[in-house]
DNA sequence: TGTACATCAGTGAACGCGCGTTCACTGATGTAC
DNA sequence: TGTACATCAGTGAACGCGCGTTCACTGATGTAC
């Protein structure tokens, strides 16, 4: 039955959202059409009138993922609270909502282009925002260390969700919280100074 | 046609072999049972002679491409040397031969109980390596600096394979090498002295 | 050592299910007068 | 503003392909005598 353009819109975009947090739960082949549909409220059916295929959906979900994954850093001034919340448990457990790169950083390898070029786009921002936090240094430098940072951060939260062994992955984030927290990000500066 | 015990267990050994390069390749849904039977010389039909399933092979060759990515670093008594090697860019091109837990760490938790077994005990075996290869400190203190160190290995190889820009994944690599060598390894244990 | 039979590793056709995609249809929305 | 018709968002059945799995069969290996 025919719905406002307005609702249909909105149909849309809640298709997006829907699908973007999927995708970051299961993986982009862990999850059907079907089932985001139906998370979505629709049915499958109706797919194909807001998207060319299950591939075009995902490269708008991976955006979508990606502003997600950065939104939550908005107002953030410290970068130690940065890498405290990213290595936090809370994050850890829920990949739904949280950093698109370390759910599906693996897995995008394998998509399309388009796809993977929303994901570089948000490691670039990802890493431009961790550099303008860290305050000494050049530019570059800054980027430099914000590279290793993030690195660092990806990682961690990868192997401690990886990892079958809840206080194998609590050590790791801990120790990880430590490593790149900010007053490693003053050490860092410091070395590549040598 | 019947196939010597011998040369049975040889096939066996090539399947797992196959396997364990290819899931490393394409993903655990990325690749097939005909495809593995068929690069390892066989003929889908006789899989199920050697595993009860897909999943039980995965978990093998999870342990397999656990213990090629280990084998590798044999006889490595230098950091820094082992952080180059992994953030090589050949390293980075060739998932195939490469590090199990970058390649798969983010599909793993979706997988059988067993063979995230596997993958933790490759963590856990990789931890203990870069402790080792840390001289000073409490081997507490050494493995929570091995645990960072890793993170920031596995999170930049991950970031460097996703990403589209050639230029920037060797950057990406760059900036981690330069961050987790040997002589920032010093500069944390100098940090968690403070 | 040689022979006869049983075993069983590997083959290739076939099955069945899941999933991406298509399509005829419905009925509410949008529009022309 | 009201009416008549065209449009089209969404529905649900159906299609077709890929893939994990099964199975009857083959013929070489292994074994009993």
């Amino acid at each position: 039955m025919r719905v406002t353009r307005e609702q249909a819109e909105k149909n849309r975009e809640r298709i997006v959202a829907t699908a973007a947090r999927l995708f970051r739960d299961k993986g982009f082949d862990g999850i059907g059409v079907d089932a985001i549909m139906k998370k979505a409220g629709l049915t499958h059916g109706g797919f194909y009138g807001h998207f060319a295929s299950k591939d075009a959906l995902a490269a708008e979900a991976m955006t979508r993922a990606i502003e997600d994954s950065l939104r939550w850093q908005d107002g953030l001034a410290d970068i130690d609270e940065l890498v405290s919340r990213y290595l936090s448990a809370q994050h850890c457990a829920d990949r739904a909502n949280g950093c698109a790169v370390a759910a599906l950083g693996g897995e995008a390898v394998r998509q399309r282009p388009a796809l993977r070029s929303a994901l570089t786009d948000g490691v670039r921002a990802q890493i431009d925002r961790i550099a303008d936090l860290l305050k000494d240094g050049t530019s570059k430098a800054r980027h430099r260390r914000a590279m290793a940072t993030y690195a660092g951060m990806v990682g961690a939260l990868t192997l401690a969700r990886a990892v079958d062994d809840p206080d194998l992955a609590q050590e790791i984030l801990a120790a990880a919280r430590e490593a790149f927290g900010d007053h490693v990000a003053t050490s860092h500066r410091a070395s590549s100074r040598r």
